[in-house]
DNA sequence: GTGGTCTAGACCACA
DNA sequence: GTGGTCTAGACCACT
């Protein structure tokens, strides 16, 4: 289900990251559902525990997990509420780089409009096995 | 004319980058134009020299610029020969971890296809280079 | 009565043995009261009886209560025998360390002391136990 | 300067944080000042370099210094603008928990009221150097 | 069993 | 030089 490249130039921490809020906007990880322990995770991706610790950490602050002294970490079942402007800010930023990148590689509006659409359709196509 | 920021988590080498594409697609960069040198675009810049070098050898490595020993650096009159597949990869790799990032800060298709085309209007707005 | 959050980063231990302090401050558990047993609280409470049990020892060193072998655990009849100084440090600590936060949140002296008048104001509303 | 105990039951690195913070509130650390790089810093504290880091990050978290690639940490030049509800209602809890302590120990709520304004005078007893 | 913290030591990108 | 990431391995608190 996981899909880690450690030879990618992005963190392994940060890979882990958008797989398990891919998993979530996919809905197959639904609110409370159990994440695997650091350790286990760990042995399943082949990497230091304290690597997967760090990504848990980094989704508990961003409210995605929760996570319970002694228990484990579990999917939030507060559907996001709170929104961080700076975040927002910081993906638009990059949005608009990879719009220059695209647009220098020969990409033209409507053919990065519909990469989004194929990406969305990708990323959320879960929606009903609820 | 350019926008540095150098407290960005993005490398200043690759904002150079960014800004050098970016005007070049708004064609206020045209074919030929030569650039500051390596000294004076640092100077106007405040940044390390290095920087603007490391800059201007991956702009070279790009085809964006061409560079002649003792004459400067020019913009490449020929508009976008070569295509990478590995960086088109990359950026569309990239789109996908946004569009992810944006759906977990509550965006829908919607607002981010609207982003797009404000984005692209903002960056090509010379509009004569298509 | 009892007000135990599990997504909370402090111990559920210790949150057991505040809710006594508090009750006890408002006079609600009085002296030779009975506590419910390790099982039955810990029932109660939906916690792991180790946890409960954690909590009781750690109370009673304190002095808070009482543990009669075969009989259970009750309050103290002696209110606040023994002054234990390490503690009383380690409490005037913490509380620097929350003044430090509070101011770097924004809230001046005064908004400090508002906030100690109310809570005080709460926890030791029973009034007569004092 | 600074006061680490490594035999407290606080981790260091928060040590750290509140360190650097009550700096900043006395106005011995003032905006833009550079701190001790990571590996200077822990040396001068005999700790690991990365649980300096991990300090260093959640300042940055916290918008109280700032990272620049390559460069090093500053303490930020903006006077803290964005508030966190959640570190508010977090310290607020603390600060039950702490009267509760100390009504246990016997503190009354005048004593403690006094403690609050010495802490405070202590604190911020810096303000008039800049 | 769970996660959290820390160390020692390594490698890398950036300026 | 700077900070960021990762590993391996240890210890601890909590449930």
């Amino acid at each position: 289900m996981f899909q880690i490249n450690i030879m990618s130039d992005q963190p392994i921490y940060e890979q882990i990251i958008n797989n398990i809020k891919e998993l979530s906007l996919k809905n197959i990880l639904k609110p409370n559902d159990k994440l695997p322990s650091v350790r286990k995770m760990a042995s399943l991706l082949s990497v230091n525990p304290n690597t997967v610790s760090k990504a848990y950490q980094e989704l508990e602050r961003q409210e995605v997990i929760i996570t319970v002294r002694g228990r484990g970490s579990f999917m939030n079942p507060d559907t996001d509420i709170s929104v961080d402007k700076n975040r927002v800010g910081e993906a638009v930023k990059k949005l608009r780089e990879i719009c220059i990148e695209l647009a220098h590689l020969g990409w033209n509006e409507e053919k990065i409009l519909k990469e989004i659409k194929n990406i969305n359709q990708e990323i959320r196509k879960g929606g009903k096995n609820d």
